[in-house]
RNA sequence: GCGCCUGUAGCUCAGUCGGAUAGAGCGAUAGACUUCGAAUCUAAAGGUCGGGGGUUCGAUUCCCUCCAGGCGCGCCA
């Protein structure tokens, strides 16, 4: 909040001082990625601080101290700043005036304005993660990426933008083929022995899915449909004979079936999304084969592209029976087929024309959030989607956030884990060891794109090696601190005022004041860098902040004549308290009043 | 072979799209519960920022190269 006010009334500075110097250029024309202003940690540099007259001083060709003490002028006045100092080759350092410190902690106890200072612009963003195929439970890695996903919508959404989360659902293709064969396989054991040459006839030389759930699918199939005569075994196991009828009927069982699962999996993790997008619902259209296949389905998508019904799609092309994209010319290695020589689309195809669904439902920006093994499908999506833009006459704005792999470590060793084995760790599992807090919390204390290890032991100490509990401790001290005041009969202003608050004196008390502050700042920050560890970073740290404090002040005196103090030690409390509720809610996590 | 990610304290990691003396936690060391919750706090220790070049007034940050680890390179999804 300050942040935001400061670099208002420093652009304005440096604005009328380039006017003088004569230059007819805007600030943002001379400095693109504007005002950068700094938290220094160390103390005697400010609350604020920048380097901006350095960066400026070889553009507009002035000493970086002269430049600066321009800015120094154009500020001073202010009373929301008590100190503006110039220091080193350059550096700008701004200290805030009490007055203005204490009216920010005012506006945090004001339970009618809201801690997050919104985005400037508002914007309507598509976010879709997850996306795990329906032919397994998610494992320990699509936990990441749905704490990543649900956090990053909640931020996104907090600071004002309008949000839609989406999973595409990935039932087509010759995997969900292979699904409802391995639990047919499955299913078919618990009755006899199968022997190797029907298993490999049957799975025409392909690999099962494997693991614990097919075993139980089958199960359920059993219980549900019964048993069959020899004869019908027989023929439902015949790849060329019966398949027709029964295959269908155990896929659909099979993938019904994985994604209740997966769903149960998403609700106790809190994790919601407003849709799921079949990708079976694309493949229903268009008919035809060929090139011109191709074109009228891409253009079928493209219903707005009327003016471009009888031209060709740019760079799609026809060789070897198949349709392809040109995507490299946005650096992928080679050219990508759209549509097989079979005539079947492929699954690349179908993920274009999800994005063609997505861009004409009007969204400014596309977050697409993929595991990390999907970097090499990065180039082509480019591609598809500049195509797309000129075919659909509008520019589409495509993010993607790769999230990188989960190491889970157990007593001090890795966890070997191999999806095509079916030996992972799913994240239910996981849940079960150690709680949704604790698994929301760890897998957002790293970068989404620095593979995370995920230690299980430690994940289940209640020690600052997992700091969820470090920060909800805090949380739970300030409820306790009021419960006591409670208990005391102490009155507690319901609406905090300046006078309320002046007793706040101590360096710490500052400290923790301005940190407040800086809670929207980190949130803002979110849009542009799609990083989310900043802000359990940041909570971490103002948790920290509070526990220091409080062991050197005591808040609740045992004095009656130090009441007013008292009241703005309750009062600090009470904003980080709010605070830090208002910082895990975002997370998912829970704020509880007592441990 | 090519591409993407990573390499910072003993360990796990931050480091704000080039800036001031590179920061936390854990572990190890020494301390703090007759007082608001010790799931906490305090102190000191710990670094050739993988190696080597380059650009710059200034590089952990940008470029080149080498080394090491992870992942990916289908008319699979």
């Amino acid at each position: 909040m300050l942040e935001r006010w400061l670099r208002g009334v420093a652009e304005s500075s440096l604005s009328s001082y380039i006017q003088g110097l004569g230059r007819t250029e805007d600030l943002r024309d001379l400095i693109p990625k504007g005002i950068r202003l700094e938290f220094p940690k160390k103390e005697g540099f400010g609350e604020i601080s920048t380097p901006v007259a350095m960066h400026l001083a070889p553009i507009l060709k002035q000493p970086p101290r002269k430049i600066a003490e321009a800015l120094r002028s154009g500020v001073i006045r202010h009373p929301q700043l008590e100190s503006v100092e110039i220091a080193g080759p350059g550096y700008v350092n701004f200290t805030f005036s009490r007055e203005a410190l204490l009216e920010t902690l005012e506006q945090v106890l004001d339970h009618s304005s809201s801690l997050i200072v919104p985005a400037d612009t508002r914007k309507k963003l598509l976010l879709e993660f997850v996306s795990a195929n329906p032919t397994g439970p998610l494992h320990v890695g699509h936990g990441r990426g749905a704490a990543y996903g649900d956090a990053l919508a909640r931020i996104l959404r907090s600071v004002g933008h309008d949000v839609e989360t989406e999973y595409y659902i990935n039932d087509a293709g010759n995997q969900m083929e292979m699904l409802g064969r391995s639990t047919c396989l499955a299913w078919r054991r618990l009755q006899r022995e199968v022997p190797p040459e029907e298993e490999e006839r049957f799975l025409k030389g392909g690999t099962p899915y494997k693991g614990d759930y097919i075993r139980e699918i089958a199960d359920f199939i059993l219980k549900t449909e019964g048993l069959l005569s020899e004869q019908e075994m027989a023929s439902a196991l015949d790849p060329a004979g019966n398949e027709k009828d029964y295959l269908p009927k155990f896929t659909h069982i099979s993938q019904s079936t994985i994604m209740g699962g997966i769903k149960e999996d998403l609700d106790r993790f809190g994790v919601s999304f407003d849709a799921f997008f079949s990708e079976r619902t694309l493949h229903l259209e268009p008919a035809g084969s060929g090139s011109d296949a191709i074109s009228t389905w891409i253009r079928r998508i493209g219903q707005a592209s009327s003016s471009l019904q009888d031209e060709a799609v740019p760079d799609v092309y026809e060789a070897d029976g198949a349709v392809w994209l040109r995507t490299t010319i946005l650096g992928d290695d080679k050219d990508r087929v759209l549509l097989r020589s079979d005539g079947r689309l492929t699954y690349f195809a179908a993920d274009i024309a999800y994005h063609a669904e997505k861009i004409q439902r009007g969204f400014d920006v596309m977050i697409d959030v993929w595991g990390a093994d999907h970097h090499g499908y990065i180039p082509r999506m480019n591609a598809a989607i500049r195509t797309l833009s000129g075919l659909l006459g509008r520019v589409a704005d495509l993010r993607i956030a790769l999230v990188q792999l989960v190491n889970l470590i157990r007593d001090g060793r890795p966890v070997s884990m191999s999806t095509r084995g079916g030996e992972f760790v799913t994240l239910r599992e996981v849940l079960d060891e150690v709680g949704v807090d604790a698994t929301r919390f760890l897998y957002l204390t790293r970068s989404h794109d620095s593979s995370l290890d995920f230690d299980l032991n430690k994940a289940r100490e209640r020690s600052m090696d997992n700091p969820v509990y470090y920060v909800q401790y805090a949380h739970a001290r300030v409820k306790s601190i009021l419960r006591q005041a409670e208990a005391r009969s102490i009155l507690v202003p319901e609406r905090w005022t300046l006078s309320d608050l002046e007793s706040l004196v101590q360096p710490e008390e500052r400290d923790l004041v301005r940190f407040l502050d800086r809670f929207s700042y980190i949130l803002n920050e979110v849009p542009q860098s799609l990083e989310v560890h900043p802000v359990t970073e940041y909570l971490t740290d103002l948790a920290g902040r509070y526990h220091h404090y409080y062991f050197h002040h005591r808040i609740l005196s045992q004095d009656p004549q130090d009441e007013k103090v008292m009241i703005g030690r309750i009062g600090l409390s009470i904003a980080v308290g709010r605070v830090l509720r208002s910082g895990l809610e975002i997370l998912g996590v829970s704020a509880p009043d007592s441990m």
